[in-house]
DNA sequence: ATGGTAGATATTCTA
């Protein structure tokens, strides 16, 4: 008897306060039916996140780790989460980066990471800045630990905001923003280091929307007309084991919500398996 | 070359 097969829908959003744009959460689900969603920035400490709203939107476990005023991850879901404990404290600040779940499925157990990549500051010199030199510090320290085995187990789902474009086609301009923090070689080439740990993470969004199509995940603020100027990035990323490949059906990213009342400035990613 | 916006917080930091 083959074991039973899950649709698995995994969503991940950098929602930039979770109690501001909680509504939104309402329409994220309307668009993309998430099973499971994680968030970032959520900039809140845990004995405040909205847990009943946001079990109301369907989302009956939820896993949480936050503090005041900055950062803050959480992993929401429609199925049972068992907690992975013992993760690293990456760069020794305790700064709510990471959260990690397991979902019991049929088909076995399914591990998923939610990561908050530092955004590095504005002047792209570990020397000259340290919020630089953090950055390239935390992708080094998580390249080293699922090069150690930290995913060794497979069936392993890697999502967040990575805050960095790695690919040419991840931004609008591959050569001036070359020295831009998100696109710089250092970077660009820390995060393929880390993604060719854990036997070759597949980058589930350009599996289905491949180079040299351009696919971007966050438009600036500070743009007057985001959508015609066009001035995005791709920094919001889901990885999968490879032997998740052939399970993955479809991906895409959610453009309109940058257009969404106070929108935020990253839009969600959604990948959909059959585990 | 510059400054543009947004959120949490508190009179500034982070993105």
């Amino acid at each position: 008897m083959p074991k039973r097969r899950t649709r698995l829908r995994i969503a991940t959003w950098n929602i930039n306060s979770v109690r501001l744009r909680l509504a939104r959460l309402g329409d994220l689900v309307a668009a993309l039916e998430p099973d499971v969603l994680c968030l970032q920035e959520t900039k809140t400490p845990d004995e405040l996140f909205p847990r009943e709203e946001i079990a109301g939107f369907g989302f009956r476990h939820m896993l949480v780790r936050g503090m005041k005023g900055y950062n803050g991850v959480a992993i929401l879901s429609r199925l049972p989460l068992a907690p992975v404990d013992e993760l690293p404290d990456w760069c020794g600040r305790d700064d709510c980066r990471h959260i990690a779940a397991d979902l019991d499925l049929p088909g076995g157990p399914l591990r998923i990471h939610n990561f908050y990549v530092p955004a590095g500051g504005d002047i792209p010199d570990p020397e000259a800045n340290p919020k630089f030199r953090h950055k390239l510090d935390f992708v080094s320290e998580a390249t080293l630990w699922f090069a150690a085995g930290a995913a060794d187990r497979g069936r392993t789902v890697l999502a967040g905001d990575l805050n960095i474009a790695p690919l040419p086609e991840d931004v609008w301009s591959h050569r001036q923003l070359l020295d831009v923090v998100s696109h710089t070689p250092v970077e660009t080439e820390g995060l393929l280091r880390w993604q060719a740990t854990a036997g070759g993470w597949v980058d589930a969004v350009r599996e289905i929307v491949p180079v040299p199509q351009k696919l971007f995940t966050w438009w600036s603020y500070r743009n007057r007309d985001w959508r015609r100027s066009d001035r995005g990035r791709r920094l919001d990323h889901v990885w999968l084991t490879p032997d998740l490949r052939g399970a993955l059906k479809g991906a895409m990213v959610l453009k309109d919500a940058r257009d969404w009342p106070q929108a935020s400035d990253h839009v969600p990613v959604l990948a959909e398996l059959v585990v």
